[in-house]
RNA sequence: UGAAGUCAUUA
């Protein structure tokens, strides 16, 4: 099963669907039954094209089969959903998920908060944030990369300066992901000073700036021709340029 | 599972 799906996995990818299906048959020669690892490529290409509607034939039949879909499978089938805005669907599919034997996941949740908030409907993304927490998951590194980037291009630096401080006060840890999120929306509106600042920020409080955070300071460094300053950047302990 | 599939931020 390993071997096919991985074949299925690489096919998918590459665009082959129809390589993929005939690994399918190929197994059911071999009596290598599926498993929601073979069967989740398939559905995200589907969904990466807009077929959302095959997509669930893909998991109603897996259910029918008895190959139970899993979190993955569903959480590929969520964010087609988010994709398509049909959050009201999500809702029924996440309502759905103890009869359908399957928990949905921060994974899941974090899926659905991006789409909401891609949307424009930050409100309802905090109002999902909610259940994530109701349901004792925790929000990672993702869900709250997720979350700055939706409140760094709705509102301004203050309100962005008021969640790093309340991150603390919620127990919420605001790592490396989440300030190279802040950093590239202050850059991207040119706002290198404030980038650095909070560049500073970050290694004072110990969260240590990868190779992503450098590359966002100094791109805005060279777009807004402070040329010298980047070159110093570069030059930063512990930096590998990539 | 220490082998396969899903979410965000730079180029």
């Amino acid at each position: 099963v390993v071997t096919y799906s991985s074949l299925i996995a690489g096919f998918c990818r590459a665009g082959l669907v129809d390589d993929a299906l005939k690994m399918f048959k190929i197994m059911h020669e071999l009596k290598c039954t599926p498993n929601a690892h073979t069967y989740t490529p398939i559905i995200q290409f589907y969904c990466s094209r807009g077929g959302i509607g095959m997509a669930r034939r893909i998991l109603d039949y897996m259910h029918d089969y008895g190959i139970v879909p899993d979190v993955v499978a569903y959480n590929v089938f969520v964010q087609a959903l988010c994709q398509a805005q049909q959050f009201e669907q999500v809702e029924t599919l996440l309502g759905e998920s103890d009869e359908k034997g399957w928990m949905p996941d921060s994974v899941t949740y974090n899926t659905y908060i991006n789409g909401l908030c891609k949307a424009g409907r930050v409100e309802d993304a905090f109002d999902q944030l909610e259940v994530m927490l109701g349901n004792g998951l925790h929000p990672t590194a993702v869900t709250l990369s997720i979350l700055l980037n939706s409140l760094c291009s709705e509102s301004q630096v203050v309100q962005v300066k008021c969640l790093l401080e309340k991150s603390v006060l919620l127990g919420w840890f605001i790592g490396t992901d989440g300030y190279n999120t802040v950093m590239s929306r202050l850059c991207e509106s040119g706002q290198w000073v404030a980038a650095l600042k909070l560049f500073a920020d970050m290694v004072k409080k110990g969260v240590n700036p990868d190779t992503q955070t450098f590359n966002i300071v100094i791109n805005s460094l060279c777009k807004g021709g402070k040329l010298g300053v980047a070159k110093c950047m570069v030059r930063s302990q512990g930096f590998i340029a990539d």
